[in-house]
DNA sequence: CTTGATGCTTGACCTGGATCAATGGCACAA
DNA sequence: TTGTGCCATTGATCCAGGTCAAGCATCAAG
């Protein structure tokens, strides 16, 4: 191995036990360091790909902190996801061979291109393989059920709620604090996530302040009472008791 | 083959070309009937599967109609989508080998169970199935994106006739009317899925009666005017021109 | 036929969040 | 230091859709 390619190796990588299956012989491990073509530098404000462009690769971050978002034809768009370290970017391209989203970097960030061909080339020869790339698309799946369940059924309070709390738990899986957090992200791409405006998430963030269950000063977030949080998000299921 | 074997061929499906992929060799095709263990009646009313359970299998629809949707506590719940005939369930519990929803049958219903573990199987070998797969996949994600898009920005009106365009439009691909469809849910149900109550969904269809874009007659829909709905549709993007 | 049971419609009223508008804070450039 | 631009907060008002309530339609069982 050249030293560029050790420095690009999965098996070398410390995200790998996010975004790689566990437990592959070491054989097996070695083969998975054929998947990255390259590594992609993204400046802050700069897309990995927009709606529309060719499908070819999926993008593991490897650093940084980026938005999924629908344009609609005005200019306004609607933010589908945020996605930080260890996380896969693309698979909405795959059905139709286009991407159907803009993917945008909210601060600088690094990811690793893995054509998509690679991936189903070694997912047909390392069936470990094959059951994590599987995993990694149910759990997206699974992930907009929940985002569906926030936008039909909550009151702005839990929608913020919930959304604090899922942040800060993928934050602390990467061994960040479980109790403290920066957004990346700007009140209205927040609402826009979340269904709301930007004066209402602002307004949102007040009266978790006021209730002393989150410290916020701009976009430093501090977490007083996860239970407190956790209680607004669970209230919707208690409501008419 | 048994009488019994070719009834389950999926090489012999009317469905096939909803469900499976296209151009593949007659050796290929025969390796599909291997995929379908069984097929499950399913009456109307009852489930699938449900939140909880161990997850085994993927389920093709060979006829009738179907709802998931996510239980909240308290039993009210979150309806994440409606299946019809050549669609697949069953994606979210992947991940966690898990369900993660109830799928419940809104019309008497059989479905075609494919153990998960042979879809993997057969997807090592025949390439072109593989790539099927991944669509089916990535195809859900794109739907909930769509859905997302809805719930996040639309009006109840753009709502319902995204919903009604969407139904109408998978319906036509099965061989029905571009015009007409029953609906097989209750208004709540829609409600649910659409992010609004019943008197809402009730309200939004009287309003698109009078406008002359739709007749209703309990569940019964004639669209007159597909322009008029889609036109509502777009009308997200034109509001602020 | 009557009788429930279930689902649908419509009216009257209320409220959570949208909208409109003003002000304030912070970062960065000159 | 003083802009200049972006982002966030907060107040005042408005309205789409929620809530509550009354009645109607359909259908299956007796």
């Amino acid at each position: 191995m050249t030293p560029q390619a050790i420095k690009l190796a999965c098996s070398n990588c410390n995200l790998r036990e996010l975004c790689m299956p566990q437990g592959l012989s070491h054989q097996d491990m070695e083969r998975l360091d054929e998947l990255v073509a390259v590594r992609r530098k993204i400046k802050r404000g700069e897309t990995l790909f927009t709606n529309g462009e060719k499908f070819t690769s999926l993008f593991a971050i490897r650093s940084g902190f980026f938005k999924t978002s629908l344009a609609t034809e005005d200019g306004r768009d609607q933010v589908t996801g945020f996605q930080m370290a260890g996380e896969v970017m693309g698979l909405d391209g795959i059905v139709t061979d286009l991407h159907s989203c803009d993917a945008v970097a909210l601060e600088d960030a690094e990811v690793c291109v893995m054509p998509f061909e690679r991936i189903e080339n070694l997912s047909r020869e390392v069936p470990a393989f094959q059951h994590h790339v599987h995993k990694i698309m149910s759990r997206e799946i699974v992930r907009e059920h929940g985002v569906m369940q926030l936008l039909g059924g909550m009151q702005a309070e839990e929608r913020l709620a919930a959304f604090l709390l899922n942040l800060v738990q993928r934050l602390h899986a990467r061994g960040f604090s479980q109790s403290e957090l920066v957004l990346r992200m700007t009140r209205e791409e927040i609402g826009s996530y979340l269904g709301l405006k930007l004066e209402t998430v602002s307004r949102t963030f007040s009266k978790l302040v006021e209730d002393g269950t989150v410290e916020v000063k701009q976009r430093h977030v501090r977490i007083l009472s996860t239970e407190g949080l956790q209680h607004l998000v669970d209230r919707t299921s208690h409501r008419y008791h």
